[in-house]
Order: C-alpha cells, then structure tokens, then sequence
DNA sequence: ACTCACTATTGGTTCGATCCAATTTTCTCC
DNA sequence: GGAGAAAATTGGATCGAACCAATAGTGAGT
C-alpha cells in the first residue's frame, strides 16, 4: 500500500517519510555490517551523497547516536560503536515481549470484570476513588508455560465495550485499533518478591519462589495515565534487559 | 579559568554554554512552575522573546521533550507534562543513587585484589582469559545498613594503581578524576533471586529472602567497556524507577 | 628522533528562510 | 444554530551558510 507510491518518485520526494528518518534506517543498515571502530564518512560528505543537507544528515545521526549505533568525537568523526547489545528499553507489551524472545505468546483470562477504582488504582490513575474502572486479570503464558500473572486497570470511560472484545491477545493494539488509545510514555517500578499461596500455584511454582515484580503506569501522548498493570514474572524464565546513559549535563 | 570568561560577556554570548542548553535549563525551571497542560508560548514567540533563532529553540524543546517535561501536538502547540515521576533510568553510581534517595552511603571492601580475568569476565569486557583484571567484591551500605552486595571488574591496564587508593567512596568519581575513564553508557540485565548462605548473612537477610541482581557492563564514549558489575540488592529496601517510551517508529 | 606550533579536518552551534502537515479558529451557507 | 468549508496558527522538515571547538596530521626547529 506504500511500496509503489516509493519507486515511482524515488530520486529525492521519497513520498511520506521524511528524509532524515529514511536515511536514518538506510544508515542504519550500512553501519550494521560494518566493524566497530571504523568510520563513518563525513557528515558533509553524506550529505552530498545522499543529496541532503548537512542539517538533515545530523539529524539522522544524532537519531543513530541516541540508539547507540554509532558515536560521535568533534574533531574526529562518526565511529561505528562496539556495543553488542545496546537495545534501549522500550515500552513493548506482553506479546511483543514475547515474540522478540522467540517464544509463542498466550493468555488465560482469570478476571474482568468493572468495579470501583479505590483509593490506590484512583491515584496511579487520576481518578476518582468511586469511579469505575475495568480490571482485567491475565495469566500470561509463554510456549503454552506460565510467565506472568498480570492485573490490569483502565479507566471504563476509556475503553467503552473493552469487556466485549476478546481478552486474550495483545490489549495495545486492540486499545490503539478500538479507542484510538495510543501508549507511548509508561513510569515503571520494577521489584524482587517472592510468590505463595494462589500465585505461586498459578504461576507453577514452588511457594517461595522469586519472582520480579513490575508495576507500570501507562500514558498517552500527553502523559495522561490511562492503564495501570502490576505484573508478576517468573524469575527463572525472565529478567530485563536495557541500556542506560549517563546524563548529558 | 573559565569561570570570569562568562560573567563578562553576560548578555548575548554566555561563554561557553551553548545557547540551547541555557535556553533549555531556563525553560525546564519555567515549565517546572506552571501546570500540566499549559501551553508554552510558540516556538516563534519563544525565539524573539530569547533572542535565539527558532533553530535553537527547537533544539531546547527537543530535549524537553525527550526529558518527558514536555509534550509537542504538531498544529497545536507545546504543551506542559502532567508526569509526576518521569524520572528517566539514568546510569548513576551506587553513592550518587543511595544519595538521591536520601540516604547516606558507605562501603565495607571485603576483597580487593588481582587476578586473571578467566571466561566470563573476559568476554564482557573483551579482553583474553588470561588478561589480568582488578577485582572488587564491596558491601554498600545506607545508613550503616547493609544494601547491596557489589563485585566489580575492571581491565587493570585501564586503571594502574587502582588498588593503592580509597576504595570505600564512589568509584566512578576515581576513574573520572584519576584515571581520565568516564562511563557514558552501560547494558543493564536485571533479574529476581533469592540469596542464601554467605550472601544472605552479609546482607542480614534470611535464606530465602528475594534481591535484585543486576548485572551491568560499564562502556566509555566510545563504547568499550570498562567495567563489569554484578550487584545483588535487598529487595526489601531497593526498586528500580524508571520511564520508558514507546519507539518513534 | 623528538617536541611544539601551525594547519586542516570534522563535528557542534547558530542563524535565516521556506515549505509542509496537523490542528484550531473563523466564517459562510444552509 | 449547526455543519462544513476556508483561513490562520503551530509544530515538522529541509535547505544553505557561517563560524566555533576539538582533534588529528604536518612540518619546522632543535
């Protein structure tokens, strides 16, 4: 439905994506085969390459410099870097989790209903404590094995009819196709329990087990809170993998 | 030597300070002060009221954004975020850490010697099996309190006589000033565990009790690594706080 | 050979100017 | 009044041009 409309003009319009992120990605790839250390041309030069402005060239660098693809020396030059790993932790759901790992996602729906918010749903939600929420309870199974047991609040204004839907695939997307909801900004606890009784049992593991628990506030682009999840991972199957930097300051 | 270079020219050059990164400081206080959903003047208003060009206020705003202090609506405006943590997952050392949570750090070393760096070690910080390494096994405290139980790895041609200084302090602050290595960047991997024997007694714990055990490889600008760390902490005293955002794509 | 000043290279900063795309506001016509 | 079209507003994309700051390379002088 895009590719056409690519070819055609091709030379320099290059249709709906913008120049700088479709070097970016043309970058990207060249640098991907490329050893460490080694370096990158010039900025003027990749501009008169690739037939763009000095400004549209930084701006795709600066974008591959922040994923940690290449890194920059005034004076120097632009340098492929040595990270191997180097995926920035980005807000994903359970499925796309899942799918990265190589591994099947699923869902046994234990819970949803709609009840009261209650004090603590209401803060992390900004709602009212007796506003209705619909609460979601999610064993999340990974290859057909319990992963993760998960409770999920939206406020009901914001998912009318989400009841209805099926509950057992990736709620992001059917929150972006359906209410127009789009994640984009979530704030994240992340914490080492262990689990008893009912959740261990559920999650087919010994009382006493570690687990890591993440309580996460979901926002949209304009940083309104509109889910709140707490989920519990299985240790032993799950960890978190990031990368951080120092602040620029 | 740089510091009366800048209140001469006052006005319009500020010194060394770049004029985006003034600009962002002096709105990031501004934004700080009003509520969420406020509009920021215009990109134009905001250029002629700073005298900069609406380049430089862009790249202010851009850091803003990606700070989470502000949200852009392409057509409608820049808006103040109604995020209450977005406190960004930053690299920070333990002391820097234990003093934004408000409590005082401290240090017991328990092992502090050379050694070959054997498979593990050698291949997170990509050196040979057989490459001497330092190595560092340290009990953090907070407030006198056992914290976090740390064994750090360094090449030791990166840092010559490291061993002969004081080790009970914030060893980032060391390599910076002594040995001219600042860590810009680092790959996290964090995981549940329970501790048990040895580990547990150290950190007054009980056999069984679940930590967080956080694994990181410490890069420079150039992304080599310059540091392996291997942190197990109470879970009961520590979380992990962050924000993550959904990728552009 | 070695050092040190000079020079060229390269990324960083900043300006000014257009044009585009999404949103909001205004106005017009039932 | 209300719906829908038109205009104004606002952030997004790009270009071109300078100049600055850090680094790397060159070369003269000892």
């Amino acid at each position: 439905m895009d590719d056409e409309r690519r070819g055609v003009v091709a030379e320099e319009k290059a249709g709906a994506v913008p120049k700088h992120e479709w070097l970016r990605e043309r970058l990207r790839a060249e640098v991907a085969e490329l050893s460490p250390r080694t370096a990158l041309p010039t900025e003027r030069e990749l501009a008169v390459q690739h037939g763009v402005s000095r400004a549209t060239v930084r701006q795709a660098l600066r974008a591959l410099e922040e994923s940690g693809a290449v890194y920059r020396v005034q004076g120097a030059g632009t340098f492929v870097a040595d990270t191997t790993i180097s995926k920035s932790l980005s807000l994903t759901s359970f499925s796309e989790d899942m799918d990265a790992r190589g591994l099947r996602p699923g869902s046994r729906v234990l819970v949803a209903d709609e009840v009261p918010a209650g004090s603590a749903v209401a803060e992390d939600l900004q709602l009212s404590p007796d506003e209705p929420v619909v609460r979601l309870v999610r064993l999340r199974l990974a290859d057909n094995a319990p992963m993760c047991l998960e409770t999920v609040y939206f406020p009901s204004g914001r998912v009318p009819g989400l009841l209805g839907a099926d509950l057992t695939g990736s709620l992001y997307a059917l929150l972006e196709e359906e209410h127009g909801v789009r994640l984009v900004l979530a704030d994240q606890v992340v914490k080492a329990v262990t689990v008893d009784g009912a959740d261990a049992a559920l999650l087919a593991l010994a009382p006493g087990s570690p687990a890591l628990r993440i309580h996460r506030i979901g926002r949209d682009e304009r940083g309104r809170p509109v889910e709140r999840t707490t989920s519990v991972y299985r240790a032993d199957h799950y960890d978190i993998a990031f990368t951080i930097r120092r602040e620029t300051s």
